[in-house]
DNA sequence: CAGTGGTCTAGACCACGGT
DNA sequence: CCGTGGTCTAGACCACTGA
């Protein structure tokens, strides 16, 4: 990326994730970066804001910017501890297995959720997700064959989102996501290694491309015990 | 407020809401808004900016930006779906019963999930949550007394946080949430009406003011068929 | 090609905190 | 009072889209 403000951020989160800035102190001000840096105001504030979004420094008017502590954050990153950062924070290794990779004729509710007409195609991927030779999440992924033509079981295994980002030049822009706690289905206790309570927590995603059109709906069926969910959030009026 | 872009934004975002402006249209381009608006571009483009950020557009380059449908969204606004706005949404009156409220000493957890000293004094507050005559959530919240030195039955019976930021005119500014699912306590099953899972949704939050001080904690246990988290998310670099 | 949003600059004034 | 971050302006150039 040549993008001034980006670089800029990049590089001052990855002297706070390095513990370089220390938290509770403060930052340099705009004034000071704006000649370190050798850019505008403007520029370092853009980068300056990203941060704060993001969780890592705090602005106060009138006296400066302060780090946070992020470790004491217990780090949000993506909103979602994922699959693969749940596997490493746990310093395991994770294992896939793909249970289905077919086109599908979606029924009416899928259609609706994917914006898709019935007599559109539609990938249906679903895998299980092992930790530690136990089965803890079912992902069922269902993608807009329009969008992504082709999808093979390498692709599945490895990142989906890896190939459409890299292979197929297509960007992830926003998702929505909702959470709930349901009763296991048939489904989940066949591919789950469900404790005797039988509950799932639920994790649905509709993922839009930059163009803010819907490629994908994914479903993530976690077992209780394994699920967490951290969030980092600003007011915004 | 007198500041513009936010009453840009906010114009903006109820003429959305109300659907004035339609879903999947264009908005009018940048130049026409800051003639319509008669400010300049930057004043424009950060009231979309927090129409992007809070869902409610798309900018594409080259293009414009477009209407999202929040609707079909099921809009998240302020992430968890608290108390009140699930009542609301049931169109059920909510209703607050103040189990404890006193004054305590923290134990070493406490101290060090507040960021204070052994020493210091912390309100602890315990409500539970009704919908329709059935206990739903059980809230536990622990406020610094420094930050807050009085608080009362009625403040709790009604809104916590309006009387920090209105009579006390403090700012909150950020939080961090986590959420898991645990097995019920015995305090939970006392106070909840619990089905035979027993198992609880656990909404932890850290909120802080806007100076970075953390001022509260609170917990926030849901009985899981009617917990339901929403979550807008844009990707950030 | 013209129009769009994305980035960057330089300068201005304000409100706030601390001296 | 000065230094801080917050808001606002005007103008410039770029990359992208679509006719």
């Amino acid at each position: 990326m040549n993008i001034k403000y980006i670089n800029i951020y990049n590089e001052m989160a990855a002297e706070i994730e390095k513990g370089e800035l220390i938290p509770r102190s403060k930052l340099p001000s705009e004034n000071e970066l704006m000649q370190r840096y050798d850019v505008s105001r403007d520029t370092i504030r853009k980068a300056l804001d990203l941060l704060a979004k993001n969780g890592y420094i705090q602005k106060i008017k009138g006296k400066g910017s302060i780090v946070l502590d992020i470790n004491k954050f217990d780090f949000p990153v993506s909103g979602l501890v994922s699959f693969k950062e749940l596997a490493q924070k746990m310093e395991k290794k994770p294992e896939t297995v793909l249970v289905t990779l077919q086109l599908i004729k979606p029924d009416e509710m899928l259609a609706e959720q994917l914006h898709v007409s019935k007599n559109d195609e539609v990938w249906k991927v679903i895998r299980v997700r092992k930790i530690e030779n136990e089965n803890i999440i079912l992902d069922k992924d269902f993608i807009n064959k329009k969008i992504v033509p082709t999808l093979t079981e390498e692709i599945c295994l490895d990142s989906i989102y890896e190939h459409i980002e890299n292979t197929l030049g297509l960007q992830i822009s926003f998702a929505k996501k909702e959470i709930t706690v349901e009763k296991a289905t048939k489904e989940d206790k066949k591919h789950l290694d469900l404790d005797s309570c039988n509950m799932v927590v639920v994790v649905k995603n509709y993922v839009y491309l930059s163009d803010a059109t819907l490629f994908q709906y994914t479903e993530s069926r976690h077992r209780t015990d394994k699920f967490r969910f951290v969030d980092f959030a600003r007011r915004s009026y």
